[in-house]
DNA sequence: AGTTGATTGTGTATTTTTGCACAATGGTTG
DNA sequence: CAACCATTGTGCAAAAATACACAATCAACT
């Protein structure tokens, strides 16, 4: 018979993809992951895992396991937490992961609120462009522009957002007016690195302005953000940013609209653990009951 | 984190209750048991045994983990066949406990058949007296007079049978008549022996024949069926043992008549394997499909 | 093409786990 | 009540699992 512990090592593997990542997580040494795959894979009598020189990719008999040692991993996170009374995550943070400019400039203005309410809670932020994984356990919740792929997520809508085109009121004074969106031709725009994004979901800006010309660009919200304040030229800006700041101005709010819908998703394991619901709770009720700070007024 | 496989050893202790028994099934040590359970008992934080001078008693704590722990075999036990392909209990054989009547008369008859079609797979067939426990591995299958209290199991009804006060023809011919019930009085009766019976539901002699003058007590059914041919009086048969031996003939069969059930109780782990599945398919036909001879004609 | 950094694999020392022999306990039976 | 049986617990040697140091490999970049 096989060793159920090995079923864990089987599962970071698959997650990290390395030896040595996965080693790092479970805290042994990576011979050790190596040689407990090899114990499973003996004792199942399969292989798992092709190791390519990409790393150890799971082959059709190890895609097989997968789903059965998860359900043995949720029971045993469940158990963990019912009859330990100790979550699985250790410490008392949670890791939110989130959209940069949601992150930065609406979350992080209202963790202290959260904090006063749970000050046994530390918050994770981690507002990048790049995508946590919460199946790697990159991040206990995720903020996103879409519903998950798959994987053992619960996920729900949150909210609906807007962007506008704004542009700072001393730009506007000392440049040709605009009627509509025919006069934007000979207008400066901020925009995204378009190498740099990972995600199809910002690359809207395109999309929305035509052959628009494009005078700074960057990977930062805030950046973008202070180089439209500055008055280097127009952007598409999220409302929740823009519409309080006075030196800015809304550019042809009926032409151009930008909508867009942020759902919240959470890995099933964690869902019941007190700490992660408080955090999960906090957002739902902060970004679900400001529908004019998020889609503007 | 606490070690997953120390659960198996969490489950056969509380199974057992002993540690040698649980230690001799898993094939280790019996102090490799103990330890197992100290170092769970240990990451858990809770004791999960009672350690009284009549064995190792699960506390509430362990009460609480054992359906968890349970779940997690199942999948295990799901898991290892999936993937590895390989049945939970080595070999080829299956073991079925049954009543005793039923095993040695009926079942044993049709085993040739069922072998036949399934040359590859063993029948261990255990006809005693004595309840064998599913939850505790003693049996694959059981056939049971009662459907299960608890515990992971499967259950469905697989026939009706009857029993009737039997004689053999030369006891009748030299014995006083019987024209109804009141006659017994002075008849000479066989029995269980009261004592050994584990099984309440064997205990109907008493609620159907009152005040019998039992000359002859055996717990085997064979025993008791031999001594009524011998002509040493009467007895409760099954007709299923009774109504093709010319030597008997049925006494009173208007007034006297014992009807019961015969269920199939299966663990749900077990319920899959193509083994234990063709072994219950072949049980619920043969008995299911014969209400002549369960029932009498 | 050479260098760097990250990865996997191999041999060896160390630590941990396990099995065995034996002691201790406690209930049962003649 | 003593002898017996089954059970649990303890010290120590054997076995197994693990970490460490180092070699080999391969992709990425200068």
């Amino acid at each position: 018979m096989y060793n159920w512990n090995d079923l864990r090592y089987f599962l970071e593997l698959s997650r990290q993809g390395k030896l040595l990542r996965a080693a790092a997580r479970l805290h042994v040494d990576h011979t050790t992951v190596s040689r407990r795959i090899t114990a499973l894979e003996k004792q199942l009598d399969v292989r798992l895992f092709d190791k390519s020189p990409y790393g150890y990719q799971l082959t059709d008999a190890g895609l097989r396991l997968l789903p059965l040692a998860e359900q043995i991993e949720t029971r045993s996170n469940q158990l963990y937490q019912d009859i330990a009374g100790k979550d699985a995550r250790l410490g008392g943070t949670v890791r939110v992961a989130t959209p940069e400019a949601l992150g930065s400039q609406v979350i992080a203005r209202h963790v202290a609120g959260f904090r006063s309410e749970h000050p046994d809670i530390e918050i994770e932020l981690v507002a990048e462009t790049r995508r946590m994984s919460l199946s790697k356990r990159e991040a206990d919740i995720a903020i996103s522009f879409s519903r998950p792929e798959s994987g053992r997520l619960i996920a729900w809508k949150l909210c609906d957002y807007r962007l506008r085109l704004y542009a700072a009121r001393d730009y506007l004074a000392t440049h040709p007016p605009i009627h509509g969106s025919e006069d934007l031709a000979g207008h400066d725009f901020v925009s995204y690195v378009d190498d740099l994004i990972e995600m199809p979901e910002l690359r809207f800006f395109d999309n929305t302005i035509k052959n628009a010309h494009v005078v700074f660009r960057s990977t930062n919200v805030s950046a973008q953000f202070n180089a439209i304040l500055d008055g280097i030229g127009l952007g598409l800006v999220h409302c929740f940013m823009a519409q309080d700041e006075p030196r800015l101005q809304v550019v042809l709010p009926q032409q151009i609209s930008v909508e867009r819908t942020y759902w919240l998703l959470v890995h099933e394991d964690l869902r019941h653990v007190a700490r992660v619901d408080a955090v999960c709770k906090f957002l739902t009720r902060l970004l679900g009951h400001n529908p004019s700070l998020m889609m503007g007024d």
